[in-house]
DNA sequence: ACAATATTTGACCGATCGGTCAAATACTGT
DNA sequence: ACAGTATTTGACCGATCGGTCAAATATTGT
């Protein structure tokens, strides 16, 4: 195994780790034995815990952009969106949070570094989000008054706290209630 | 000073320090020495750091209920409200989430007391909302097929997560937007 | 006054944290 | 074969964590 593959690999379980665990709770020796190899490998390849947090956060959002290859109506994709968020969430029994929910209460003060790199990272999330409300803002699909950035900030937040609530209260409900009250009550049939 | 009132003095202090610093980032040392007492009395009053901060949590609770004391309808109360909210949370200049989102973030796994005390936590205190949402569902103010439930579980978990991004963003505008679209797109006018 | 009880205190405990580092090992060019 | 470089490794560092405890002090009942 080559040294970018161990590279790698310490990325892919510690991303994992701190995303199941949360930063905080996740320590070096978490990850490096997780990931099968000793301690002192980690900082062969990192500078600091927080270096490489905010590179797996990066790497994460890479590996788990979200993709709308289909082209129907921009109201149907944003359905298909939700719909698939939903069905991952219940895949793990709604026992996580967005990653960059959990990044976000990993910083606490001060750390500019640390929260602006988080800020771009929920915008880069975003991407597939804003390509839809963009289309759907062009089919005349956003209630009057309403802009694009706001419903895109809307259903950003929104979903964040869903899954805050869902994973808390181990029900999907909360994800539920969601979807229906965008696709019902705000967005326009 | 007596003994009781050490007792709430440690309780007031941590209560502000778990707030801001959050469960994990704040020691016994740190609450003890903002109380201007050696650490040792900490245990001489609590079992656990967990069981404190869950006193904490529900003091904070106590202490922070809000109360409607006028009857104006109940559309024009929950305005109130949520504009009390958003004034709360400008005063600290964004720099804060909901008490319990900060302890729902230092539950990680397995442990059910914490877990349950955080969501029987939650539900007290959306008390004042429910009120408020029962007079709404009285004046037929809620959406045709929306439940009274319904509507308190996304304002709850909708106003939290605007709340997170607030603070990372280090910005009002997700607060105004969740006030903008509840009033103007999904309750009745 | 004296004993019994409750409270106060900081030194101390083992564990764990992020991070360092020198020595060992593997790899490369010549 | 040999030198030089890159990688690998775990013991080690100082700091901090939640929690303990015995001794000191304050309070109370009689």
């Amino acid at each position: 195994m080559g040294g970018l593959n161990k590279r790698e690999h310490l990325i892919a379980t510690g991303q994992e780790l701190i995303w199941s665990k949360g930063y905080d709770l996740c320590s070096i020796k978490d990850i490096t034995t997780a990931a099968g190899l000793p301690k002192g490998s980690f900082y062969h390849y990192f500078e600091t815990k927080e270096k490489f947090a905010l590179e797996a956060m990066n790497a994460y959002i890479e590996a788990n952009s979200e993709v709308v290859v289909k082209k129907p109506t921009g109201r149907k994709s944003l359905q298909e969106l939700i719909k698939a968020r939903i069905k991952g969430v219940l895949q793990v029994q709604c026992a996580r949070e967005c990653y960059m929910s959990v990044m976000a209460h990993a910083y606490s003060d001060q750390d500019e570094v640390f929260r602006i790199a988080i800020v771009e990272a929920i915008e880069e999330s975003n991407t597939a989000l804003k390509n839809i409300i963009a289309t759907i803002e062009m089919d005349n699909g956003l209630p009057d008054g309403l802009t694009a950035n706001e419903m895109i900030e809307f259903i950003d937040f929104s979903w964040r706290g869903a899954r805050l609530k869902s994973r808390i209260s181990q029900s999907s409900s909360p994800l539920k209630t969601f979807e229906k009250i965008l696709f019902n009550y705000i967005l326009k049939p």
